[in-house]
DNA sequence: TTGACTTGTCAAAGCGGTTTGGATGCGACC
DNA sequence: GGTCGCATCCAAACCGCTTTGACAAGTCAA
């Protein structure tokens, strides 16, 4: 059913049709009344890609999101952060377009989706440290929002990111107030901005105190289950074990505590530790007391602004920036307590 | 850049430069590697809605996912599901596009798709046991694939599924071997087609050993971590606890276990778990052994197989209905173990 | 009665491709 | 030399919508 055959069974012209539906004036109240009522019942929609193409406008954003190196994982924030933004793309009647292309890749995917004229903007996930994707977006000229923050680049753009550094910054600290000195980080790979800034906010919680950070308690990968687990058991195993960790996942802490217990310690008591937690759907932590003491911040709420402004940009081109960094709660879970008594090797 | 334009600069007439890229024989090698190699240089790549105008193919494929009725929650496994589907798009240069709707309004979401002509094809997801989405699929008319199976049509479409009742009966079995006789199961909500199956397996062991099911044992709903915690806390503290438990994700495992350290036992030796494993990228089941006893199928990988039998049922209208009941495979893992002496009130 | 102004509707020109049905040029064959 | 076949290339007609500019009918003031 096209427009053509639709407008005859009423007897009007093409153009009164797409005026009614569109919502425009030049129509009466009597005639859009008709014409709404008889594209339901004979289930009339107009063609998506006819309207783009007449209109110029794609009425869809493009999200890119890379799988890891060997393919094999997806990153599970994806799943909520773009459940977020869908439901602003749903009720303004834009598509999302996903792009799932290999690691470092993505940049090849913005311009496919750019020059073939399919979406009218872009979200850009997952900056790295070295990212190049800046001047490639720049000159593809398409709106853009990135989630979290391109590093080396402070203006020109619009981003939701949260406050990375202050959040593992207040994290270490809270370590340390409860005595713990040897603190591990279990962290995302480093090359990812925001492994980063938390690396960067353990460090100067750590310097702020004059305790220097061990090479040893440092991890830096995959933010998976298994990964948390064998960096965990293997520092458990050092001469001088951590008594805290600091883990920037969930899923990556919950690797964690299987450690701990394997190890016949209780979390919580013998070891310490804070996760940062985005929030995700089936993966909560705990439900009236927390699981584990965390930075918390929605992930999916995220996707939801960055949707938002990013609409907004694209109706309204000629708008500032956003720049919006949220800070996280930190919570107060069952994992932390008080450092053990510190009996190891004395001075 | 457009058609008319790039073939101004090569000299050439828009018809040919279409031929040149579209692969067509009516063009010389010659001509072909000049159009194509300008083609990247300038950046020019035909319009992806124009083309689908013209050519009446969306070279789209519409995922539509379902929210928990609270809106709240995305399951995991469609990330996963949506990243092995989105290899074989990509491949054959179709789009992916996503949309995220309320549980229940996934019919009204096809509808839109198809009505607007956006997509060439469907993947049905999260099939339920009162499921009306067959007939609505069929008087859509668009080709489509179901991960699952739609219940009570057993003919007339295209499913990858995996062996639900034999899987969860395999496990029953091997729990009924050890000894296990208070085995709890733990469950999707009994509306999913596929929860309905694994309560079948579950239900058709127990009944081969003439065990009854203690309704105190059963737990129906969303597969949260907080859900299996809750419902195994709750039932290790029955008069009769379980010596057993089947889950139906690992998520939910993962709930289970705390409740079980929690309440001071031991995974695999006081208390066993069976679950069932999506094989999800950062949520492994631990690496050489193990952690969890499971039934096991790859999501991503039915994602993958699901695009492939679309896309093929595109290029050939007249295919029969591809359908595929995928085995499980059943791993030894650390968490399942004899089951301990019954000491319980002797008769 | 006439002219100006609304109001409601329409015909037709795009949007940027693909594809049909030629047109052109050139060598080969009879 | 005329005709045919083949290899290349092109003009123009779509695809289904939006939107510009025009038009008929009705309203109102002069």
């Amino acid at each position: 059913m096209n427009l053509k055959e639709f407008a005859g069974i009423l007897g009007l012209s093409p153009t009164t049709v797409s005026r009614a539906l569109g919502g425009y004036p030049e129509v009466s109240e009597e005639t859009r009344r008709k014409v709404t009522e008889a594209a339901i019942s004979h289930g009339y929609r107009p063609n998506r890609r006819a309207a783009s193409l007449a209109t110029g406008r794609a009425m869809a954003i493009g999200h890119v999101i890379p799988t890891t190196l060997n393919h094999e994982m997806v990153n599970p924030v994806f799943a909520d952060f773009v459940a977020g933004a869908g439901e602003i793309y749903s009720r303004q009647n834009y598509d999302l377009i996903l792009s799932v292309v290999a690691d470092g890749d993505e940049a090849r995917a913005y311009r496919g989706l750019a020059q073939a004229g399919n979406v009218d903007g872009l979200i850009v996930h997952g900056p790295r440290s070295d990212d190049r994707r800046f001047d490639i977006l720049r000159d593809i000229g398409l709106p853009y929002v990135v989630h979290g923050r391109l590093p080396g680049h402070q203006t020109g753009y619009s981003f939701v990111d949260i406050d990375n550094l202050r959040a593992f910054r207040k994290a270490t600290d809270l370590l340390l107030d409860l005595g713990h000195r040897r603190i591990a980080l279990l962290n995302g790979h480093l090359m990812m901005d925001f492994a980063r800034r938390r690396r960067d906010g353990f460090a100067s919680a750590m310097a702020g105190r004059g305790i220097p950070v061990d090479p040893a308690l440092l991890f830096f990968g995959e933010m998976s289950e298994a990964n948390g687990h064998r960096a965990a058991r293997d520092m458990l195993t050092l001469r001088e074990p951590p008594t805290a960790f600091l883990v920037s996942s969930l899923i990556m802490a919950i690797g964690v505590r299987r450690a701990i217990h394997e190890a016949g310690l209780r979390m919580g008591a013998d070891v310490s530790v804070v996760t940062h937690d985005d929030v995700l759907g089936y993966l909560g932590n705990g439900e009236d007391r927390p699981i584990f003491t965390a930075t918390r911040s929605s992930v999916r709420a995220a996707g939801r602004r960055c949707a938002e402004i990013l609409l907004a940009r694209i109706a309204q081109p000629g708008l500032a920036p956003a720049q919006e960094i949220w800070e996280c709660d930190l919570v107060q879970g069952a994992s932390t307590g008080p450092a053990p008594d510190n009996r190891g090797p004395s001075p």
